[in-house]
DNA sequence: TTAGTATTAAATTAAACTCTAAAATACGGT
DNA sequence: ACCGTATTTTAGAGTTTAATTTAATACTAA
C-alpha cells in the first residue's frame, strides 16, 4: 500500500473501530434504519447515535433517505459491506 | 455479530487504524523486520516505532524472534494477514 | 398554529491517544 | 567489566475523542 492508501484506509478503520459504530454498520448490513431504530438495539441516547451516524456519513460510508420525519440510514459503500462480510467470516466463524 | 465479537473486532480495528501501525503491518506482510528496519521506512523515532509495536503485540497480532541484540517482528495472526489482503484488494486496486 | 416526535447541533467534561525526550534495560564484542 | 548498539520504558505535554446535557431544527397530524 502506498502512503496515500495507507492514510485513507487508516481513517476508514478508525471510523469503524468504535463498538457502537461497528454495531451500527452490522445492523445496517441487513436493512436501513432510523436513529430511533438503532437506539433500540444499542443502549445509548438518540443524540449519541446521531453523532456516530454523522461520523459515518462524514466518511462517506452511509447514505440517507428521508420519509416524513424519519431519516433512514443505509450503507452506501460496497467495499465496506465486503470488508464487514470478510471480518465476520474471519472472526465470527467459530470452527 | 454478537456483542462479544463486536467488541473484539472493534478493538482490533482500533489498533490497526493508526497510519504508522497500518504501515508497519503492511511492511511485515512481506518479511520480518526489526525496530530499526521499520524506522527507516516510517520516518519517526525508534522509541515511537517500539511503542507502536508494543501495542500490536498487546493485541496478539505480532510475534517476535530474538537474534543477538536484534528483535525481529512478524505477523502472527493469520486472520489479520487475510484482512489486510482483503483491504488491499478493495481499496488499492485502481480499476 | 400547536403539540408531539425525530433528528441534529453546540457546549461541557472526562477519558484516551500520540509524540518527544530522557532514562533504563539487554546483548555482544573487546 | 566496559563500551557501543538495539530496544524498551517512563514521564510529560498536547491533541483528540466520547458521552452527556441542553438547545435548536424539521416534520406531521390534529
Amino acid at each position: 500500500m502506498e502512503e496515500e492508501h495507507i492514510n485513507r484506509v487508516a481513517a476508514l478503520l478508525k471510523t469503524m473501530s468504535h463498538p457502537i459504530r461497528l454495531k451500527i454498520l452490522c445492523l445496517l448490513e441487513e436493512k436501513e434504519m432510523t436513529v430511533g431504530d438503532i437506539r433500540e438495539q444499542v443502549k445509548t441516547t438518540n443524540a449519541n447515535v446521531s453523532q456516530h451516524l454523522s461520523l459515518l456519513r462524514g466518511q462517506g460510508i452511509l447514505g440517507t433517505r428521508k420519509d416524513a420525519n424519519f431519516i433512514f440510514n443505509r450503507i452506501d459503500d460496497r467495499r465496506v459491506l465486503e470488508l464487514i462480510a470478510n471480518m465476520r467470516q474471519l472472526f465470527c466463524h467459530d470452527k
